[in-house]
DNA sequence: TAGAATATTTAGATTGATCTAAAAATAATT
DNA sequence: AATTATTTTTAGATCAATCTAAATATTCTA
């Protein structure tokens, strides 16, 4: 059983390994998590004789399996938790955050279970981002800015980073929305630009910071 | 600002100091919470410092009245997450409490000010009890068995102690219903059954272990 | 590759919350 | 009122979580 704490840690690890490094850093984990290294580097070794990471001295450390299941549930409790209360409560993106990093931490299957399905089983969050299911698994595809598609690829625009009235309208004008299908037809190496079909209508142009913001869900 | 734990220690020196007794002994809250008396003696004395209990030595405590609003916003988290539990999740009755346990500590105003709203602004929990408002004052008068009504007083209906199916069918057949009047007519001393009107039809008879568990709130 | 810079760990302290054992105060009883 | 029993408090330890300062490793760079 891990504390709160150490749930806030491993979940922390957890997340700072999603970015494709292997090893995850004590001072990365200070950083995220506003401590002191010295601090994280008696939690890890408390994390490593609980199993749910490894950790060789000097060298950082890396999520279990067991570990890795920890730190799922409590992501699919936060997630859960944002969509309840975005979509029943009227919280907007930004106020969800905090609250949420409470409630992950309360601790009844029973809850979690009842709450999703009172939400309808929501396979991803406010942001955008997955919910695992009770076991843990990600069933929602993750998603990535549409700048990073390649040419010839399609997907689904699933979220936007940037949620400005201004960008919004933006979209609106390009008769971009959530739902939509994209595919790249074209990007442009010198300023990142990129012209892509929505719907398979006519092709728009699209600036680099505007693909940046997009979300989609690569499909095929 | 209290801890969890502290917060945990004002509520419970609360409730117990709401049944009468003017000053809570030591040993009274170490029974109450779990713990030793002297774990509680070292607490009492860092609330005292925090302001929100009166303590002097050897005579046990009493809430102050910022320890008073303190402890009221806490009950007043607990019951609104045994509505929401109750109401939307479909938790029965006795599974409720742990849970809201751990809700009543999570901290953040614009959370449970949205969901008193979500919920309807209830005025009791599933259990009948009074939910305070915001500001501490609480509106529901409160509710006792119905057994413990005198001759010829009034009342409404709030809640029921037991919610088995036998129960509930006895109360259907005898045309109780929550929010139903009852007055007493008649009470039987030699077995505590009493005779009472609902709603000014016919009067019916009641024995002692349904009219304990009818809760009523007293009306004029 | 040696020295400098950076990252990490250890040692030692502090705070919150708890405990056991012993001391002190209050309450009960003969 | 004196003694006994009970309650309450204090003293001293422990564990989780954190910190600062110092020691040790690793990495970078000239």
């Amino acid at each position: 059983m891990l504390s709160l704490v150490e749930e806030n840690y491993l979940k922390t690890i957890y997340h700072l390994s999603e970015g494709g490094r292997e090893q995850v850093s004590t001072n990365a984990i200070a950083d995220a998590i506003n401590t002191k290294p010295a601090s994280v580097s008696d939690m890890i070794q408390r994390l490593d004789r609980k199993g749910v990471i490894n950790y060789t001295k000097y060298q950082g450390v890396k999520v279990t399996g067991e570990g890795q299941e920890a730190a799922l549930k409590v992501i699919r409790k936060h997630r859960l938790w944002e969509v309840f209360l975005v979509e029943h409560l009227n919280f907007s993106w930004d106020e969800v955050h905090e609250v949420a990093e409470q409630l992950e931490h309360i601790k009844s299957p029973l809850l979690i279970e009842r709450l999703d399905a009172f939400l309808g089983h929501p396979k991803v969050d406010p942001h955008g981002d997955p919910i695992p299911d009770a076991k843990g698994v990600i069933r929602a595809k993750p998603q990535q800015p549409l700048q990073q598609l390649t040419v010839g690829s399609q997907g689904v625009i699933r979220a936007v980073k940037d949620s400005s009235p201004a960008f919004l309208q933006h979209l609106d004008k390009l008769g971009a929305y959530l739902g939509a299908r994209v595919k790249v037809i074209e990007t442009v190496d010198f300023d990142n630009s990129m012209q892509i079909l929505i719907d398979r209508t006519t092709p728009v142009f699209i600036s680099n910071q505007v693909a940046e913001n997009i979300l989609v869900e690569e499909s095929e």
